[in-house]
DNA sequence: TGACTTAGATAGTGGCACTCGCCAATATTG
DNA sequence: CAATATTGGCGAGTGCCACTATCTAAGTCA
């Protein structure tokens, strides 16, 4: 397969796929002379994966050659899979927040706050610091309401992880994690527009999409 | 109060905040001359909105324009709160994607889909192709789970909606859905890192943030 | 043989969120 | 009142990012 093929296959342009082998995103293909290489069904899968991660799951080209690298350098731990796709989404700011309020909101909901990677709690304590700097003062029973829903889903995940295979359960957490966020977030808006259908009560039809 | 006491005050660049007064986020001072204004508390709280919405929430200039819109301008029903909210977070892709799978889900999610926005469904359509594009089958049981978690989490959102204000409703509606995500997508690492710690039991000390 | 394709490298594009610099007008300070 | 600092308004520049375009030498295929 060649590289007009492998673009055909993936609909992604050649030129695009220049460019994440020079990123090295995706692996090179079998030179075959010294102006072409031939591709296969692993290049396929591959860039279908890397158009997932950076177009569905919004990770930057970088965050993704790390999870990509993950893939394939499974860690021996098997606690540490979540560190490598938690780590690609965990906006990194080095500004050290404080997390003893995350410590407290982490005892309440009985996840042990020494199990929890540190970058993760400041990720919650930023947005729930972003959260009040814009006024909206949550009420302690809401998000405890929240976190037994995200402990839930926490169990589904980790109880799905199929246990057979390393490699299996590397790909299974990554993508569970990364591309099912966009997943959840669509649910969550459509459980509300139904839920304040049913509660708040619509006028009228709702608000379609063309509001420009 | 002048730009420089309200960049003081905000923590905001005066060229940003400048930045800010071009492109519509933030309202005018008062002009007391031709070369001075006045700014007020209402500066401050808006200043800190517009970097909520943009830091902690992700939402671009021109989304953050127009939920501050709506914020100002609410519209008289109460369900398209949630439109402007939905809409400002929602990849708008012109490409029409094809809803009927949508409409399997919603209704077996008991989710009215004659209530949900269009792009909403999209949204949801997508997100569940980049999933099997990169070679994740979610079970229809797994889907299901989270579907109910979601609902939870939607009600609660609903019922803690103020009925007394329709301003407060406003605020309450954007800023919980839009500055919550994070919060949720947060939760649930941490909740897996949790069980992951808990059922696939980690053999050492959870990686922590020094990744680099 | 001659049209087409490719690897590899360099350079360019468009969008975004700022950021800078300037100027005339004004405010503040001594 | 004079010297210094600040401001509104505006155009232009910056840095980053994810591509995208172009070029050349070296092939492939009919």
């Amino acid at each position: 397969m060649r590289i007009s093929q492998l673009a055909a296959a993936t609909d992604v342009p050649v030129a695009t796929i220049k460019y994440y082998l020079r990123e090295k995103l995706l692996h090179d293909g079998v030179l075959t002379s010294a102006t072409q290489a031939r591709y296969d069904d692993s290049h396929v899968r591959r860039l279908k994966l890397i158009r997932a991660l950076i177009g569905t799951a919004g990770l930057s080209v970088s965050a993704t050659r790390e999870v990509l690298l993950g893939l394939e350098n499974p860690p021996e731990s098997g606690h540490d899979l979540l560190g490598i796709a938690h780590h690609a989404v965990t906006r990194t700011a080095p500004d050290d927040v404080d997390l003893s309020s995350a410590q407290t909101l982490l005892d309440r909901w009985g996840w042990g706050a020494e199990t929890c990677d540190r970058d993760t709690q400041a990720a919650l304590v930023r947005a729930l610091h972003g959260l009040s700097e814009a006024g909206f003062d949550a009420p302690a029973a809401l998000l405890d309401r929240y976190a037994a829903a995200m402990q839930d889903i926490a169990e589904a995940d980790v109880e799905s992880v199929p246990t057979d295979s390393a490699e299996a359960a590397m790909q299974h957490v990554i993508l569970g994690t990364l591309l099912m966020e966009p997943v959840l977030l669509a649910m969550r808006r459509l459980a509300q527009q139904s839920a304040s259908f049913q509660l708040l009560g619509g006028t009228e039809s709702p608000r379609q999409s063309g509001a420009q």
